[in-house]
DNA sequence: CGGTATCCTCGGAGATACTG
DNA sequence: CAGTATCTCCGAGGATACCG
């Protein structure tokens, strides 16, 4: 469904890599074949949903390679495809780039200190 | 700031590139010199307050610098700078990428997908 | 014209529990 | 172990209005 979108190919990528997980999944699986319970371990912090829907979508964007190995336990092997090999430099180039920036980059985050939705 | 889950300075540029506009922000004014309404017309999709906001996060990253022009009416200019410009043909390659990805690639619609109005 | 403040909604995403 | 389904809640972000 490259297509639904703008012309904007820049605007079809960052629909898969927006967000906080896509690019740390990328990094963590380019150091090989990961399992999910291991990327889970990798970042403490994501949901077991959320962890689950961001492989679906970086498998849709043909990123990342999903094997199932039937059995009991079930277990299930992330690597990256190819193309998913291909994004790591660019990431990094994005890497290199942010830490060659002047001066302290803030990113804030909030659009609006909730300012009181008191009582 | 939100807790970063990792050091990798790419987990901090997504922060600021993630989303629908950053991007496509620089990308408008990769042409020059912007006046604030000119990207609300390049962006009939933007909410004033987002296009504000998303400005402000690119100014406060050191991408795009801001110009007031004293006056009435009131008038404001956006630009890249060098940093900026720097982040063109980063932004490109990853496009270019994308384009070289198998035609089966696609695009999420679970998250956050206001629907494109292809322009 | 560009920016800020307020209100309000809707869906993103966490927690939890269940299945194969 | 990996994935799905439900419920719930909070806050991102749209609409609106006003100010410099």
């Amino acid at each position: 469904m490259k297509d639904l979108v703008s012309y904007c190919p820049i605007e079809e990528v960052m629909q898969v890599l927006s967000g906080r997980w896509p690019t740390l999944l990328v990094y963590y699986l380019k150091d090989g074949v990961k399992r999910f319970s291991d990327l889970k371990r990798d970042n403490p912090t994501v949901s077991h949903k959320m962890l689950t829907f961001e492989l679906r979508k970086l498998e849709n964007a043909g990123i990342v390679q999903r094997k199932v190995f039937e059995g009991y336990p079930l277990r299930v092997e992330y690597s990256l495809t190819a193309a998913g090999q291909g994004l790591v430099p660019l990431i990094d180039a994005l890497g290199d780039w942010w830490n060659q920036l002047p001066a302290e980059a803030s990113v804030p985050q909030t659009l609006q200190q909730p300012a009181f939705t008191g009582q």
